[in-house]
DNA sequence: ATCATAATATGATAAGTATCATAAGTTCTT
DNA sequence: AAGAACTTATGATACTTATCATATTATGAT
């Protein structure tokens, strides 16, 4: 493993480096370029060529399109790991949606037909590559059905769920998006999110301050957004 | 080409067949199964061993999921080249949705560590599977997007444009599904998808008998799916 | 053929959600 | 420090959609 390659803390080492030729090594470590993205800062924007392939090394992204005279919609928040350029890389020439960093991220980046070269001339690596890319794509899939399938008051308790389990591994977090942007996320508008989250607030399920959410009733929270 | 294969109507002839060395394409053909399902016959199950690469070479089916206690929820209908086998192949050890014929289908079954092993062997042959399960993950995530940006009355002139369009170049066709599968697949109520094709029957948008659709102004429904 | 079951159909009502209005608190800019 | 722009907040109302009820027509099974 090449130091200057510095990937030790990348979830996606094993996938790359761990199936590449000692020459690819080389050639991908010098490849590589790795790019710090601020809080708030655009990533990807919807529209642009695809000619890098990203991926997430630190951090937290949201995909979302804009269409035609539409409100934006929110596709996922990807952590780490949930594969940045996931979608179109391998099947289209413009990317359709945008990505922004919703906390301080750490992208990588290297080319996108240095990469093709790769995995066309290495089958092991492509099987792994679509693995992650078939586990990404279901991911936003279910998701999507899961939030769909749930009112309001159930698709609040579920992202509040998501963001304790999955990201923060914490009962009390920091919010990483804003109301307007939770609203865009689960398809409804950004009042009813509000209003819901204050409900759910003198019902004493959870504790909110600006941000700063606590969930103080994990149980009742997840009957919610279990038949909600 | 082996004639045995009987693989010229096939859409993914070209991926397969063109990038296997001749000696994989002998194996190919002689482990290669085709099966034919019926109109309503269950293809894949929900929760069944992922032993088997499928897709489909001929007809139409429908991707479905059921969770928990919850209805059923239509993922996608697919036709040939939107890849039966897409999401949860590689990914997954048991399919986490069921496939169903919605009309008389042909199915082509692999076993899928032989395809592995192709696939692992053969880095061109993996990036075109890589693009077009890229492909296929991004229509179905685009689709839901758009139908979740729309009313009822916008969803339904969607997926009937869907069908005139995309699937069946032709104003007029059969409805491949029920009114109560539309709603599985736009998640809405059955009485209101068929309360709203009355009322586009009345406002001679369309004409309804049985399964049997006319569009007769495309034009308002087209305003309708986008509007709406 | 006939019974049972499912699909289509329509109305009335209840529940859920969006829209509009307004206001207070934040954040960012200058 | 003040103003602009945005976020959070809450209420009132209108609109959209679901639920319940009931009837009719199709479809499939014995």
């Amino acid at each position: 493993m090449n130091p200057s390659c510095n990937c030790e803390k990348c979830e996606l080492k094993g996938i790359f480096i761990g199936h590449l030729r000692e020459t690819d090594i080389e050639t991908f470590c010098a490849q590589k370029t790795e790019k710090h993205f601020s809080k708030g800062e655009i990533i990807i924007e919807q529209g642009a060529d695809i000619s890098e392939f990203t991926y997430l090394k630190d951090g937290l992204v949201k995909l979302f399109r804009k269409a035609d005279g539409e409100k934006e919609q929110i596709i996922a928040i990807a952590k780490p790991f949930d594969f940045v350029s996931l979608l179109s890389v391998f099947s289209e020439k413009k990317y359709n949606y945008s990505v922004t960093a919703i906390e301080d991220s750490i992208i990588c980046i290297l080319d996108l037909d240095f990469i093709k070269n790769i995995i066309g001339s290495n089958g092991v690596l492509a099987l792994n590559i679509l693995e992650k890319m078939s586990k990404a794509g279901d991911n936003i899939i279910v998701n999507m059905l899961n939030i769909r399938q749930k009112q309001l008051r159930g698709r609040i308790a579920y992202i509040l769920i998501y963001f304790a389990d999955k990201i923060y591994a914490n009962t009390t977090f920091d919010l990483p998006i804003s109301r307007k942007e939770i609203a865009e996320y689960i398809g409804m508008t950004t009042e009813n999110v509000i209003r819901i989250l204050s409900e759910f607030r003198q019902d004493r399920i959870i504790r909110i301050n600006g941000k700063t959410i606590e969930i103080a009733d994990m149980e009742r929270l997840k009957a919610i957004s279990n038949f909600g």
